[in-house]
DNA sequence: GTGTATATGTACCGATCTGTACATCTTGTC
DNA sequence: GACAAGATGTACAGATCGGTACATATACAC
């Protein structure tokens, strides 16, 4: 029982979990995925859920780690940043593993808004959320936490557009209206 | 197999498969939930996926018609309908039913871009960004498209963020920004 | 009444679901 | 080598999945 075999699992659970969604993916499945024995399998998780909740741990992690190193790699300025963070989102619609967003679909899945699946899911947001309404009070906004959700608005609506596959790159036009809004509501 | 019969089915499916997901219901639960047998269901319906088509293309039916109707009650102009979506978001978020959009969840639970439940909930959305470019053009919108789009991305955001129990008032934030992004746009 | 067509209820199919019992294999210690 | 402790594989339990076979009930013809 090696930690790092347990890391293993859940990022190949993970990889299955995003692409075939949580439901539809049985454990058999991903005992055969992992090349794990069920026995083993169940050693590491209590339960098909303890997994579940391992997944989007790790997968918060990566995301938020992803998403903010790469803004800080394409821009110095908070301004620059806030409108990095729809440069990013274009890079990552255009990976040819893109599946949307994991925590919108998790959350889809396990609806009711006590079940610990969805509390996960929205710690995630919330996260995205207080990091951006720190840059946008860093860039001098007049009401950070107003333009910060804005700015997720149109985060979370590129990507549930980007996923259903509407519209004409919409990464960009939310980045063109973001430009609005900041350019508004800064200074 | 008089037609309301089969309506009365689609609109009894539509309600569990909202509150209660499509994998995580099956249907000897709506079998029990109709009080109809397995038997006359399979009758109406040849496969559990063609109930869940028939209970999206119902969805669509309601939901744009209200969205549309409650839209025009309240305001008469170009400017003040496209304004409007986001008092009638509003009041649909504090519906005690409220679950989010059954179309972005139809497509996480059904991923493949290729898959019908897939398509038509697409299809949806893309009815929905139709109308709203029209109402952009009407509005005289510099580019209907782009701001109808990026009108869309803020609708989106705020299901999925009021889904999530994020921010306040994810309605009237989206909003707040509509009215910046068309102040901007039209004119 | 009899015959026929349709609607329904029940009981079941094989597959798959999450999770477990239990026997075997591997490993470290002496 | 002997032995204990933990990891593993297999086989299965009990429930539920989508879907169907089949026997009965009901309706309408005549």
């Amino acid at each position: 029982m090696r930690p790092n075999k347990r890391d293993e699992l859940v990022r190949k659970a993970l990889d299955v979990f995003y692409r075939n969604g949580f439901h539809a993916t049985g454990m058999d499945m991903l005992v055969v995925e992992t090349g794990v024995s069920k026995t083993s399998m169940y050693k590491h998780f209590r339960t098909k859920e303890d997994l579940i909740l391992a997944a989007l741990r790790l997968r918060d992690e990566n995301f938020r780690n992803f998403l903010y190193r790469r803004i800080e790699e394409i821009a110095d300025t908070p301004v620059g940043r806030l409108l990095a963070l729809y440069d990013v989102l274009a890079e990552w619609f255009s990976k040819k593993e893109f599946r949307g967003c994991m925590f919108i679909k998790a959350s889809a899945e396990y609806q009711e808004k006590e079940h610990p699946i969805h509390v996960q899911s929205a710690e995630h947001k919330r996260l995205l959320l207080e990091h951006f309404t720190k840059i946008a009070r860093a860039a001098g906004a007049r009401e950070p936490e107003t333009l910060a959700n804005q700015l997720m608005l149109l985060k979370e609506g590129a990507i549930v557009t980007a996923v259903m596959g509407l519209g004409n790159d919409p990464a960009q036009k939310a980045k063109l209206a973001a430009e609005v809004l900041i350019a508004q509501g800064v200074g």
